[in-house]
DNA sequence: CTTGACATCTAAAACGTTTTAGAGTATAAT
DNA sequence: ATTATACTCTAAAACGTTTTAGATGTCAAG
């Protein structure tokens, strides 16, 4: 029993038709009209109906976001201060965000893209944690379905992105430990069908290269960027015979847990008062900048990547491309930050 | 240029209504027609066009989640975990949700809600972070819009919950830490707006209560469950002249900032080696048990609620009220349980 | 040979909006 | 007085589906 444009049309004797109009604040209708129906509407309490709308308009002002989730149980801050700024961006722009959560590389993942997309149950797609063989990426393209991914692809074809220049990020991270002192650095890099894994592990090999150091296969291991995982490759790397000096874990969670498997063996993550790396200690950095990050013990030395911005910004992107205008970058690199805190030894504790 | 009924039904020379009779699964076609129907279905690439059905029907199988994000940047593991398990058992009962970011208590809150009840873009609503005097209940009450809520409120009415025991959680906490010695116990609560604050600072006056332990107002505090606040109160706790020797943070990320803080300050988090609580060491417990709880150093000790499971049961318990079942329970309050780690001290470091 | 029952199908209405094409009526210009 | 020009409004189509009511034909029972 919702009021209808019918029903102010009726209660005022006028056609629909006029009273679409003077709501949508056509031309062509009398003022004097208008301030009756924009009264009689306000009185009776009408709100449109937007599924009536959307099919008249085919299109649903609505975009999409699934979010890759490992594992049933999948907790990760940095998803909800990206879904945070997506879904601020996109509720400025009058668009709301249907979500899900799939895990990624999956057939349900697949359908769920399917889903939205020919169900024409929203407009456009927003894609994250992109692959080197993205089926999402190649689907969404070969259907010439309107998306914008955080992140690049080897896939075949053109597509609009914005990444963050994870090489330059972890270079900029390798320098530093290399200039701290350390010689013998550890990696825990991202699942290798990620992209961004490549870049990352592109800056690292770039940066030892560059002073001259060798890359111990050994110290390079893939992770699944949960601190659990982070825990125990950490705890591998640090009971070694000849354990590194310093771990670069390629996001922060993954960090976190190198930290807590570090201080579990009795080690000081950080400076532990001598000037040179010593095998009592060991330094750590992350990638993200999440919230905890600052407020770890030590804090944590990582690579901002201003992750609520990001979501605003492929918000953004995906709505002007979803109405046709034309984007003034169709790929965005971000260079992130190096944010120095403790747990690399460089800061007094 | 999607498919549609008319196309195949031109296609195949019948009538619109045949075919989608036949793809309904409806009886009343004949077994060769329909067989007709779905060949040509499939080799024509037909998907049903959900806004039209949506218009037909008038439902629109979507939830509505609206998640109270404090402050721009808004970064919880909470979070994404509850949206893992509403998003999973959303899609398996063929539901969508679509999801909103809004700061609590504001116009702009409000606003959001009527924009997803008024405009029926959705047919229910999942309330989370509930109020003492929550108007998001109070105007879905008074709008008679179907809606399942995490948590309890004062507002007049009666309508569908399921809620941890809070109570029972922070009593069982605190009993173990006086248990292990503890008499001046901090607590940090959640904001007092939030229904949860108040049976959580029961369950804490209940135990202390039990024991004969007399609670000092100072050393009771409301944080605004963000790491840095629980890190600021922390370190205000631990740097007064008589600081208590266990402090209770009201959820898990508060607690990892209160360990931060304790270590900053060069004290140990947990067991320091003496039987009783000593100076130079402070018991930490929190609540939620994140994933990152279990791999924090020390691990944390906290109240266990099942958050993803959480999410799953309002998931489900909406959308049988919206289709129109009986609820076996309108009102559901789960027992926490207490998982007692190394940051209060019980067991080995 | 009816009559009714049944199976199969279709036309048309309905959902609530936007928009096109045009009708009707003033007012101004010729 | 006629024509042109706004201006204001409306009827009707359209969006793609579901569903109601009814049409048509077949067959068996009477």
């Amino acid at each position: 029993m919702p009021v209808t444009l019918q029903d102010i049309a009726t209660h005022l004797g006028v056609s629909v038709a006029t009273v679409s109009r003077a709501l949508a604040g056509y031309s062509g209708v009398a003022p004097a009209t208008r301030q009756r129906v924009l009264q009689a509407a306000r009185e009776m309490g009408y709100h449109p109906n937007v599924t009536a709308r959307r099919l008249q308009k085919q299109s649903t002002d609505v975009i999409g976001f699934i979010i890759p989730t490992f594992g049933p149980r999948f907790s990760d801050p940095y998803f909800s201060e990206l879904m945070a700024g997506i879904g601020n961006a996109a509720a400025e722009q009058d668009y709301d965000v249907l979500v899900s959560t799939c895990s990624p590389d999956t057939p349900a993942e697949m359908q769920t893209y399917e889903r939205f997309v020919q169900g024409r149950r929203v407009d456009g797609m927003l894609v994250v944690r992109t692959r080197e063989q993205d089926a999402r990426i190649a689907y969404l393209l070969e259907q010439r379905f309107p998306f914008v991914a955080f992140g690049r692809s080897r896939v075949e074809g053109d597509f609009c992105y914005l990444d963050v220049d994870g090489a330059a990020g972890i270079r900029e991270a390798t320098h530093h430990l290399i200039a701290l002192g350390h010689r013998r650095i550890a990696i825990i890099l991202p699942p290798e069908n990620l992209t961004f894994a490549h870049y990352r592990r592109l800056g690292f090999e770039e940066a030892m290269a560059e002073a001259g150091l060798p890359i111990e296969q050994t110290l390079v291991e893939h992770g699944d960027l949960t601190e659990r995982s982070g825990h125990e490759i950490g705890r591998a790397f640090l009971t070694r015979d000849d354990p590194p000096s310093a771990i670069i874990a390629c996001n922060d969670l993954m960090a976190l847990g190198v930290i807590s498997a570090a201080q579990g063996l009795g080690l000081t993550v950080g400076r532990d008062g001598s000037a040179e790396p010593s095998p009592r200690s060991v330094a750590v950095t992350g990638f993200d900048d999440v919230s905890l990050a600052a407020h770890s013990h030590p804090p944590l030395t990582t690579v901002r990547q201003p992750i609520y911005e990001i979501g605003q910004r492929i918000s953004h992107m995906l709505v002007r491309l979803i109405e046709g205008e034309t984007l003034e970058e169709r790929h965005v690199i971000l260079t992130p930050q190096l944010i120095v805190r403790e747990s690399c030894g460089a800061t007094a504790r």
